[in-house]
DNA sequence: CTAGTTCTGGATTACACAGTCCATAACCCG
DNA sequence: CGGGTTATGGACTGTGTAATCCAGAACTAG
């Protein structure tokens, strides 16, 4: 062994993708990154490789920490109609409550690069999956616990429910105010089935 | 007078315009545009300023042309639920029928501009206001034909059809077949309140 | 204490980019 | 015709970029 960083690794890799995250891939340069970051640029080239492989750690972090902490309750075992509520809650609480519309780092990159980077697409394609699979593992548990009364199939449903977040997201950054979200969000628990007047808890 | 322009230009700015509906802003570079526009460098600084300049009126031209030929049927005084079906089967057809997904240059450009530049970001605003408002003149419409039963009013409606809309553009380049974006717009127009089983008419 | 290894940061490189200059050519009008 | 004007395209400029080099510092193991 040798001499050991003086950074730490993670806490580089966060603020780096909280730039990726604000700028996009492109938007993002190098003496950028070794601003925030906090590291010299060798430093940066030896614990990361380029520019686009850091963006790509950068990306799985996204998703590991990020992702997994909002659709994780969604994820488990015992979500139901609650999880989509809080979920959806959430969404409408985290595009709106920032002055700032960073939207999110997945839909971000998968504008700017699926199209021309196929790692990039196939991590775009990954999260899709994940969240159409969060929808409909939470929408039949509570089919079966008799919350909703869906009027199409749960696999419909969750794919409805997909394109409204993702419609959600891409509705702040072109300047929907909360009431706004709130609507769209509304409209498809109305899909799911779920019992009328159902508001979104107010956050 | 004097010499006159040797090209057309409604159909170099028509060219720019494709180049960045598939590349983006930032990727697009000068000596791509020349290429493509297949005009000299100075001329297209002469006709058309700089490369921000021409993007503003290729995105100009984009919401003219394409945005009316596709929205157009759905702000026509007769709109209603034909015209909501009709429109939801184009943006199906539309953003899976090509082998590359070059999405909607609006949405594309809200994602990657709207937060560094205030023009995009009105002409931002202002795509989203008329895609709701033509939702909403739609659905008046159709609520007063009596082809459909809202169970919410028409304005969160109109947001919500918004939102799927958005959301499929995403997904599109996120990897959804024709198959889930028909799953996502069957949804939208349950939630619309339209007599099921409304099968979206088969392209 | 020393030898070997790794980290660090300033200087450097090669390149691509947006935008400009200028000499030449083409055109219209009187 | 011919004088004024505009278009054209190749050469050029300056800047910002990602990435590399290298000399010296910092650390660990023996």
């Amino acid at each position: 062994m040798a001499r050991p960083k003086e950074f730490d690794t993670d806490a580089a890799l966060e603020k780096a993708m909280e730039l990726f995250w604000l700028q996009g891939y492109q938007a993002t340069t190098l003496p950028d990154l070794v601003e925030r970051m906090g590291i010299g640029r060798q430093s940066l080239y030896d614990t990361f490789g380029d520019k686009r492989q850091l963006f790509l750690r950068a990306l799985d972090r996204y998703s590991d920490v990020l992702i997994t902490g909002v659709l994780g309750a969604l994820e488990g075992p015992d979500a139901g109609l609650d999880a989509i509520l809080r979920f959806l809650d959430t969404v409408v609480a985290y595009q709106t409550g920032k002055p700032v519309r960073t939207a999110c780092l997945m839909v971000n990159s998968t504008m700017e690069m699926a199209l021309s980077d196929p790692e990039v697409a196939s991590r775009s394609a990954a999260y899709r999956r994940r969240m159409v699979n969060a929808f409909r593992h939470a929408l039949t548990n509570a089919e079966t616990a008799g919350d909703i009364t869906p009027a199409l199939p749960v696999d419909s449903l969750a794919q409805h429910l997909t394109a409204t977040v993702f419609g959600m997201i891409v509705a702040a950054k072109a300047g929907s105010d909360t009431e706004a979200l709130r609507q769209m969000a509304q409209g498809a628990l109305l899909v799911a089935g779920a019992p009328q007047p159902s508001a979104l808890p107010n956050s």
